[in-house]
Formats: C-alpha cells, structure tokens, sequence
DNA sequence: TAGCCTAGAGAACGCGCGTTCTCAACACAG
DNA sequence: CTGTGTTGAGAACGCGCGTTCTCTAGGCTA
C-alpha cells in the first residue's frame, strides 16, 4: 500500500470513528480495523494517538469551511445562507455535534494540540463571519449563535435549531 | 462517618474533579482520595461509576439553574441579568465551560443516563428563559446565545463572550 | 472477657488500550 | 538460488482503571 492511500485511510477511518463515537472510546485498534492500515505502519504515519487526533481535526476544520465558505459564496455571501447550510449538515445521517467543541470537552487541557485545534478552527469560523458581516461585535455573536445552534440540535435531535439560529441571526443583521 | 455526610463529601468531591478535569480522565480512585471516603463506602452509596456521574449533575444542575434564577430574580427578572451572571461565573476561577456539554460531549450516546441529564438541564434552561419572555422561538434563541457563550468563553477564556452576548439577547428582546 | 458485626485500607482481578516487538512471508538484487 | 530488506499479522507488554475481595482493627453486646 502507498504511503499517500494509507494516510488518507488513516484519516478517514480515524474521522468517521472519532466524529460518531468520541476520541476516548475508540482504540487504535478500531483505526486499524477500519482503515485496513496495519498497526506498524500505522505508528509509522502518525507517531501517536494524540497526531492522529489532531491531524483529523486539522482535515475537518480544512473540509468543513471550505464547504461552508463555497455554500455562502455561491449564495451572494449572504448570512441566511450560513445556517441554511447548518441545517442540512443537522438533517444529515452523520451529524454528532461539533468536533472540535465535542473534542475540546473530552479532552479540554490535557492535550495542548488538540485544544489549539479546537481553537483553532473557532478562530476561522469567526474570521469567516467577519468577513461576511465586517463588523467585529456581530461576528462574534453570529458565531455564538452558530455554537448555540449546533449545540441545541445535537442535544435535542432538532434540525429546526439552525432555522431558530437564522431568525435571530437576520434580525441581527438587519439592526445594523 | 454518617450516610448523608459520605453521600456529601462524594458529591463534592466527584464535582471538584469531573468538572475540572473530564469525566474520563478522573478514576474512581481519585474520588475515594479527594472525598476520603472508603471504595467500599463509595461503591455502598453509588453503584458505579455511571451513577455518581449522574448523580453530580443532576446536583449540579439544581444548583447552577438555582442560583442563576435567584440572581435574576433579584434583578426584576430582566433577560440583561442571565448575561450578567453569566459574564460573573465566566470570570470566576474555577469555570471550565458547561458541565453538560463537555459530559455529553465526552460520553453523548454512550451513556443513556448522562445523556437524559444533560438534555434535562438544556431543557430546564430553556423553560427559565420561556417564563422570562413568554416565547417559544425567542427562549430558543437566548438559550442558544448562552450556549455559545459559554461555548465562547471556554475555549479563548474571555469572560467578555457574556457582555457579547448580552448586547444580541437584548437586541433580540426589543424587536419583539 | 468472648463473640460478632461493621467499616476501612488496600490488595487483587479482569479487562482494555497505547505502544512495541516477533516472526514469517515475500520481493528483489546479485 | 541465496541472501537481505521490507511489510503485515498479531502477540506481547505495561499500565491504568472499574469493581470486588480479603484481612484486620475496633466497638458493641452479653
């Protein structure tokens, strides 16, 4: 096997695990399972369980915005658009919550790479809303209002979070 | 050592430690030492590990939804006043984000039992929030406003998340 | 004092998991 | 063909933890 199809493996089995079940309750083992990557060269590709984590949740947070951003973009940029993304991604087969919150819960400070991708990834989110909106307060509660919402409808099973989210963020909006 | 009294040094205990550092990352080793009370006590008073889990947050949430009601109604019950006692528990030293959320975060499906505790304590918040402002969608939004926030203040550890926050709850309750 | 119940300290058990090691199979150079 | 290096399968190791068991000490009753 190549050394470029193993790590994509790695990192798909490691992210549909990992999302569904939590990084705790998923052994190495289960990646080596899913992947079909053996466990040496597993520890080949990633050195550790905690490099295998964070290099999933750096994947995620690449392919999540850049969904997102080209869903807004090819809605004339418009903030509506942004939880109506939301609220396919809740309707989906395979929606857990957010990732990095979820992760950063699980494994808070006691791991420094993973917090910092937590972070991370929230960073690029409110960045991205600040580009949209250019205005530093409201980003920054657009983007509370997108945690508030994925939050909400991973707790309750409501995919009617993210339209809840987008009165609210529209009426934001319009204040301004 | 009495009943009510292990029951209490368990519960404190249990709290100190699963709130800080995660449920999973605690052994029940660590509780038996911080409570100091015996294994064989604390095995007599929780069955398992689930049931103290479960235990500590239906405790917690009675507290937390308590004192935020007691403070709120302090105030007039004016929606401002959950953002300022939100803003006051940011700034406090020993907040580590929602209980709830990170359990859930860290062991969501896995366990039923934690599961329901952290949807009743959503819950409960959202019903505080509807008595408040007498309206379905608008409680939603203020709930998902705090979550955010809390969301906001515990992963970049900026207390500043409530004022945030606060200015869209009540830009949200003027519309009405 | 003698017998008995309780409770605490902590050893022990079983299991799972992150990580490393062993060994056999195989590809390929000479 | 023969030696050599690489790879995968999976055993092995070390450790931590949830849970249970053992043993001992102390207090109560007769």
């Amino acid at each position: 096997m190549e050394r470029q199809e193993a790590e994509t493996r790695l990192l798909d089995a490691a992210e549909s695990l990992f999302y569904r079940r939590g990084v705790q309750a998923v052994g190495m083992d289960d990646v080596r399972a899913v992947s079909g990557v053996s466990l040496k060269r597993l520890y080949g590709t990633f050195p550790s369980k905690e490099a295998l984590v964070t290099a999933y949740l750096e994947r995620r947070d690449l392919r999540w915005t850049g969904d997102l951003e080209r869903y807004v973009a090819a809605r004339g940029g418009s903030v509506g658009a942004v939880f109506d993304w939301l609220g396919e991604w809740f309707a989906s087969d395979d929606f857990h919550g957010c990732a990095f919150i979820n992760a950063y819960g699980e494994l808070g400070d006691g791991s420094a790479p993973v917090a910092s991708a937590a972070r991370a990834h929230k960073e690029r989110l409110r960045r991205f809303l600040h580009r949209l909106v250019d205005d530093d307060e409201l980003a920054a509660q657009l983007a509370m209002l997108v945690d508030g919402a994925i939050v909400s409808a991973a707790m309750t099973g409501d995919p009617g979070a993210a339209a809840t989210a987008r009165a609210a963020a529209e009426a934001l909006v319009r204040r301004r």
